[in-house]
DNA sequence: TCATATACCTAATTCAATTAGGTATTATGG
DNA sequence: CCATAATACCTAATTGAATTAGGTATATGA
């Protein structure tokens, strides 16, 4: 079911990056749950990983947010800046670059 | 050329059993070669990573070391123990396992 | 009313990997 | 023949992302 987390390690800003550009501004809350449904549960995003990652972007200048009165609650919605959107381009290349030469190295073939 | 190092995290103990499980009994300095070989230049394993994670997998009875005098050197050979030859095959399994998330994840098309 | 879900967050800790060395032997090009 | 590069082992200190383990508050369904 859920992989061991080591392997998680590094990918984090590309998943939030990616999610954050295909379906644009998103909550945090909502982000955990896109992540674990798109994985069919097996990447489980927790709100300690999730936040900081967030607010690391954020300073980085990747993601900018807005915030939202729902009720008495606010919503805080993360969306990308241009710079974000070409970093998470960027960025899953690297990923897809990175798998092939793993199945290389591990001599996998990934079908 | 070389890949973001955030993302090899996590992927070294894997790559070491199986470059162990494929070639059988190698020495640390052949490793960073093979690897960097096999990865066209594009994984630089370095000593400093090698050596502690060599010294772990043999803490935790992964891999055995045999020593070989070369001329005057010692050149330490690493070769797996059964249960190494057993979690080589799991920790392949689980990787091909999680690019196969990541890419549903990320949406990216391996082929 | 009481647990669960929603929704934000942070402080302290962990631990693998990086950085930056150290030591010594063996080949090689000028 | 000598200096440099390559071979070959290693470790100590630091980094930094992720984990663990919380805290706060609102909304909801049984």
């Amino acid at each position: 079911m859920a992989h061991s987390p080591e392997l998680l390690k590094g990918t984090l800003q590309t998943i939030i990056l990616k999610i954050l550009k295909d379906h644009g501004k998103t909550y945090g809350y909502e982000i955990t749950h896109r992540v674990k449904e798109l994985s069919a549960g097996s990447i489980l995003l927790t709100e300690g990983a999730l936040y900081p990652t967030l607010h690391r972007l954020e300073a980085e200048g990747l993601v900018k947010t807005e915030k939202v009165l729902m009720g008495k609650r606010v919503r805080k919605y993360y969306l990308l800046t241009p710079e974000g959107k070409s970093e998470a381009k960027d960025r899953v290349a690297e990923f897809v670059d990175f798998i092939k030469t793993m199945s290389t190295v591990l001599q996998v073939n990934i079908a």
